[in-house]
DNA sequence: TGATTTTTGGACACAATGGTCCAATTTACC
DNA sequence: GGTAAATTGGACCATTGTGTCCAAAAATCA
């Protein structure tokens, strides 16, 4: 019998997304398809083949990329109070948020804005909202249990994630060093955390 | 006698600028010279007798913008308490970053901060650099009179600039209409300037 | 080995863009 | 009005991009 049809390599479509997400970010949307194919190893007619077109393609690597920001943002654990939680938080906040990938993936969102609108959204979702939604969570308890004083959970993450990333993450998309050594983060992220702390102590 | 040279109209010249933000912003760098001459009245050849590139075109239109950047925001004056020169800041900061506009020609810098790294810095250095930067000497006065306690000016600009901006300005950046209305810009920068107080009284 | 699918690579059509060239026209000044 | 500069509009070129086509080659199964 013959080889079965939709017996595709698996593998080779990530390869193709791989290499569509290292161009895509360096080169932007106007990225050319010809550059994603040699970078992955692949012919082009292959790409068209299993993503029809650019758009398509442009549109399955951002849904991978939805779930890869989507995953490590839980909702932080008082166990060790709210300092150590929030502190922790908002280290891993910045660690996803101020790396030069994130950046770029986040200019190519950005860039792509008007024309795939509900792409842009969802990473939105996926991103900053996901997360601000988890922290409103984490403070509503902490003010449930009588730790913090907080009225209005939802306003007060969208303050704290601001301390956190302040304009660093705007530098970054403007292709400007913020020079933050890991030790200068956990300051940042000690800093904002008394502060914070301070402003809603009950 | 002839006509003198470089007896060019100065404000056909602001008109080119006026066009080529107006797509740009719109369309992205991707934009034609074709369009920006259609919708500045005026033939292509003259944006190439005037400008000499796109990228020059460009250049010129980041320096304009620049310009506006900058002027609007100054150092707070603190005649009637940190309060009120803290809310008016954090309301001229959102009213001026929270447009679609504002968010329009970010996007547009950010897409080009690859290609052109000095123009994307010096928007940044204008912008979200030179706000933070005023806000710290004002902090820094009101800590020497004693009606803060801020030891470490600079980052508490930041922290209050990111309370103020929060996830506002990615949202617009990617699309997604942050849905504020004036009486919420108001709240917000209220709300932000009590906690940022609490947290850095005396 | 043989049947069938997938992949390849290169040619190709088609459209858009940046930028140039140039003769005809308009404008601004004396 | 005359003169030199600036502008126009449209043709034009070279480049680049997406997406298609297709015959040959490779891979996959029985």
């Amino acid at each position: 019998m013959p080889r079965l049809a939709g017996q595709i390599d698996l593998a080779k479509s990530e390869a193709i997304l791989d290499a569509a997400g290292e161009v895509l970010a360096s080169r932007g949307l106007g990225a050319s398809m010809e550059e994603i194919a040699r970078l992955a190893g692949v012919s082009k007619q292959t790409i068209y083949n299993r993503f029809g077109s650019k758009a398509e393609l442009v549109r399955a690597l951002v849904e991978r990329r939805v779930d890869e920001i989507t995953a490590p943002l839980e909702v932080p654990g008082a166990t060790d109070g709210p300092e150590a939680a929030l502190t922790g938080f908002a280290k891993v906040m910045m660690m996803a948020v101020l790396t030069p990938r994130s950046a770029a993936f986040m200019r190519l969102y950005m860039q792509g804005a008007v024309e795939m609108p509900d792409l842009a959204r969802a990473v939105f979702e996926a991103g900053p909202k996901s997360s601000r939604a988890r922290l409103a969570v984490f403070l509503e308890r902490e003010s449930a249990e009588g730790r913090l004083a907080i009225d209005d959970p939802a306003l007060a993450a969208e303050f704290f994630a601001g301390m956190v990333v302040g304009s660093h993450q705007t530098a970054l998309l403007l292709g400007v060093d913020p020079g933050l050594t890991e030790p200068d983060i956990d300051h940042i992220a000690q800093e904002a955390t008394q502060r914070f702390i301070r402003a809603y102590c009950a």
